[in-house]
RNA sequence: GGCCGGAUGCCAGAGUGGACUAAUGGAGCGGAUUGCAAAUCCGUUAUUCGUGGGUUCGAAUCCCACUCCGGCCUCCA
């Protein structure tokens, strides 16, 4: 058991302790969503372990260890520096994607809009958007998710409130990229072909000789193509088969912008370099402060002296680790490191550490939309299920394992919130504050923080809460501290719960829906109850149960009616 | 074909060489409580850890083979 956080490092494939440069600047970049629809809780499993980690690395509980393992600084003076982009740039959806050819992304969803449009099925609130407008599109979309994400308790998206360059836009990062993109081609490590003005650029991947050290794709192992998207017909105009797409020169494009080569549109992989180097490598302004991010100029100019790495942290999904973060880690070393590229593989690697989630299944199969298992948080919050619960069903499996999504997990997570809130509020209200389970609290602590050091192990963490919880008979102000503080990480119990509709006689417990006719059945099974006909009392209860109903007497005469 | 990550009880999911006759939550069952329920509390439910070999005094944990599941191999969290 580590006493300090050791991750598992996808570059590695190793768990080691995490050491980041500056425990008072730790500086963490994810990839965030493109947002051309709704994103599922499968992204949101993603968003949400390295939210976690986040939260972890910012809490009392964490113990980081410096280079020569002593202490490094404990929290409070601690803090995480962390950043996830906005894709709004579309990017191509078919097997032309490297080439720049097909259709983006932002395109299909336009054509998407306007056949829901037409057929009157447009989402409730897209009815004003122009579905021909892509830039309106990426914001409608991008509102729901940040909507989504708060309400599960992203960090990073509720820091964006104060802070906007904690989320920031690719479609807003372009210049940025444009002169990492001239960095390249002046350092030889990308070249543009095509007639001028019409020209397409790629990065050169033999000018980067660690490419493969992520993904252990290496440049051999491409050469075999077996993943049968690269054509052939497609790889004409590039001078090895791996070399990827930086810009592309497309006057047509709905989403374009002048850059040297001609009007166009940048490739998927260089928005993060640009937008993860501009926020994170910038002078050291604090965290949360509104920091203006490098200008395209001290983008084209950042030099990072050493091999180490330029930021800490680095997350996405595991589909991202290849070709995505490969691409980016080829990208960035290539145009910020000062080491020569025929030193390349001595390079930091851009990040650190990378941290990679595995997928979400549901109900024990892939999500597909074909097979109706496909769900949004969104879907979800209108079923009537409280945003701690989702959370916790989607953060308690550990963050490398393809965890299960279920409806009766779902309901297990419904059923532990609710007995943490049943702690913090009997314990809030205590008067009994002496010090007792003292021995207890220093236990749990010492259990949840252990699992957590060790790789994230949330699952360990919530059953050294859940242990604990159990143990308690009437549980203190302190006790309820404790739990705030594990909360920190987990992060469930500060959610909005879900109003209860309240009559005189119901207490109605999803959304607020008072049913006027359940209303009425709830008076006549008191009266009945008052007159002790308890027969017509649990008959009324069972033609509720018939409805969908679920009733339970609560003290002082109300009855909590829960939908099922 | 190559490279990764997995497989634990009815379900979810910890545990990665000895205190494991396997944490924790849910579910089931029995009891307390309740007019009856719900909630809560107490007790209980795997001689067993995908399959077959091996290493070891000792294996869920290490090694080998196999089966199955998931990811990547230029759309994807």
């Amino acid at each position: 058991m580590p006493d300090h956080l050791v991750l598992y490092n996808t570059l590695t494939r190793k768990a080691e302790a995490f050491r980041p440069r500056d425990p008072r600047r730790i500086t963490f970049y994810t990839c965030g969503p493109t947002v051309y629809d709704d994103a599922h809780i499968g992204n949101f499993r993603s968003f949400l372990a390295a939210d976690v980690l986040r939260r972890f690395l910012e809490s009392p509980l964490c113990r980081l260890v410096d280079d020569d393992g002593g202490p490094a600084l404990q929290a409070g003076s601690r803090t995480v520096l962390h950043v996830m982009n906005i894709t709004d740039v579309g990017h191509m959806t078919d097997d032309d994607a490297a080439d720049g050819a097909g259709e983006d992304k932002m395109a299909a969803a336009t054509r998407r809009l306007s056949e829901a449009k037409k057929s009157g099925k447009l989402p409730p609130g897209a009815g004003d958007i122009d579905p021909t407008d892509q830039h309106a599109i990426a914001r409608f979309y991008e509102a729901r998710f940040l909507e989504d994400a708060r309400r599960l308790g992203l960090r990073v998206a509720i820091d964006a409130q104060r802070d906007p360059t904690l989320m920031p836009r690719a479609t807003g990062a372009v210049p940025g990229m444009i002169a990492i993109i001239e960095r390249l081609i002046a350092r030889g490590h990308a070249y543009a072909v095509g007639p001028a003005g019409r020209q397409t650029v790629y990065f050169s991947v033999p000018s980067f000789p660690a490419y493969g050290s992520l993904s252990g794709n290496t440049l051999d192992a491409l050469r075999a193509g077996q993943g049968g998207r690269v054509q052939e017909s497609h790889q004409a105009e590039k001078k090895h088969p791996a070399d990827f797409l930086l810009w592309k020169s497309d006057p047509t494009h709905a989403m374009r912008w002048a850059s040297p080569w001609g009007e166009g549109y940048p490739g998927w992989h260089i928005e993060c370099t640009a937008m993860a180097a501009a926020r994170l490598c910038g002078p050291d302004d604090g965290r949360n402060e509104p920091a203006s991010p490098l200008t395209p100029a001290a983008l084209g100019a950042l030099e990072v002296a050493d091999v180490r790495p330029m930021i800490d942290l680095h997350s996405g999904g595991e589909d991202n680790i290849f070709p995505h973060h490969e691409c980016e880690i080829a990208q960035s070393c290539g145009a910020f490191n000062a080491t020569p590229a025929d030193a390349a593989p001595a390079r930091g690697m851009f990040a650190a550490h990378w941290f990679h989630p595995r997928f979400l299944m549901v109900e024990g199969a892939k999500m597909s939309k074909s097979k109706g298992n496909f769900f949004t948080p969104r879907d979800l919050f209108a079923k009537g299920h409280e945003p701690a619960a989702v959370r916790l069903e989607l953060i308690k499996t550990h963050y490398r394992s393809n965890a299960n999504f279920t409806e009766q997990g779902l309901k297990d997570s419904a059923r532990m919130v609710e007995r943490w809130r049943r702690v913090i509020e009997q314990g809030a209200g205590a008067t009994r504050a002496d010090g007792s389970g003292k021995a207890a609290r220093a236990e749990a602590q010492q259990a949840f923080a252990d699992a957590m050091h060790d790789d994230l192990n949330i699952a360990g963490a919530i059953g050294a809460i859940n242990a604990w919880v159990g143990s308690l008979d009437a549980p203190t102000p302190e006790d309820a501290a404790l739990l705030r503080a594990f909360d920190g990480v987990v992060g469930v119990l500060a959610l909005e719960r879900p109003a209860a509709a309240s009559t005189d006689i119901g207490l109605f417990i999803p959304p607020a829906e008072p049913n006027p006719e359940v209303t009425a059945l709830l008076e006549r099974r008191r009266d009945a109850r008052a007159a002790k006909d308890f027969a017509a009392a649990d008959q009324i209860r069972d033609q509720l149960a018939s409805m969908g109903y679920a009733i339970k007497d609560a003290p002082g005469g109300k009855v909590e009616v829960r939908k099922a």
